[in-house]
DNA sequence: ACGGGGATCGGCT
DNA sequence: GCCGATCCCCGTA
């Protein structure tokens, strides 16, 4: 419906570009419930090439296998029972993707605090797999396509200006053994980020 | 405020 | 069989 849903070329770029830029922009998820969104605050990369950490590393499995097709394509895979979503970079057989960490909530904040279960406004969006709760987002949407702009998409309408935005980074949340290369980014002094912890910020 | 531990299950070796 | 791109609760202070 919404023409101004970011376009697939937006993500067909390198993984780190994408993440920086869609800091400030708009995700939105629409149910029969009703519409929720929020601003990104905080995501983090996952490259192609060299990135251990990356589900893509050891070559295309079931699981993985949506990182290997084109670009804005939602990636979504669970863990410990919850979910986790990512929008697939780059072109075709790349393999490379954005994990989208952290929203500022906007629309729809009842309806996420209904499915939370919890009222704090800090708590509903706040980690991978509280966003996707909050938005209802689970198996069923891996490898739907974002740039149709229905169901789930990212647009620019309402974001915040990219150019003004102090934009922080650090290592990667919960990665562990891998080469890091600081690739977390995160809108520098919201609260609605997660992993504050001293080791991470910066 | 901070840190430790348990829940819980699909994907991969 | 092992282990997470996590979350939440419950100790201490």
């Amino acid at each position: 419906m919404p023409s101004d849903s970011l376009p697939r070329e937006f993500y067909d770029r390198d993984p780190t570009t994408v993440a920086r830029q869609l800091l400030g922009k708009t995700l939105r998820r629409r149910t029969r419930r009703g519409l929720t969104s929020g601003t990104i605050v905080e995501v983090e990369a996952y490259l192609s090439k060299n990135d251990s950490a990356a589900h893509s590393y050891r070559g295309p499995t079931r699981r993985n296998a949506v990182m290997f097709g084109p670009p804005g394509h939602l990636y979504v895979y669970s863990i410990h029972s919850r979910y986790c979503l990512n929008t697939v970079t780059e072109a075709r057989g790349t393999a490379s993707a954005v994990l989208i960490r952290a929203i500022e909530p906007l629309a729809g904040i009842a309806i996420m605090q209904a499915r939370r279960e919890r009222m704090v406004l800090v708590d509903l969006a706040r980690g991978p797999a509280r966003l996707c709760e909050a938005l209802h987002v689970d198996r069923e949407l891996n490898g739907w396509d974002l740039s149709r702009g229905s169901r789930i998409w990212i647009d620019d309408a309402d974001a915040l200006p990219t150019r003004s935005l102090r934009i922080g980074q650090s290592n990667r949340i919960g990665v562990t053994s891998a080469y890091e290369a600081r690739l977390r980014f995160f809108v520098d002094g919201s609260r609605f980020v997660s992993g504050l912890r001293r080791d991470h910020s910066r």
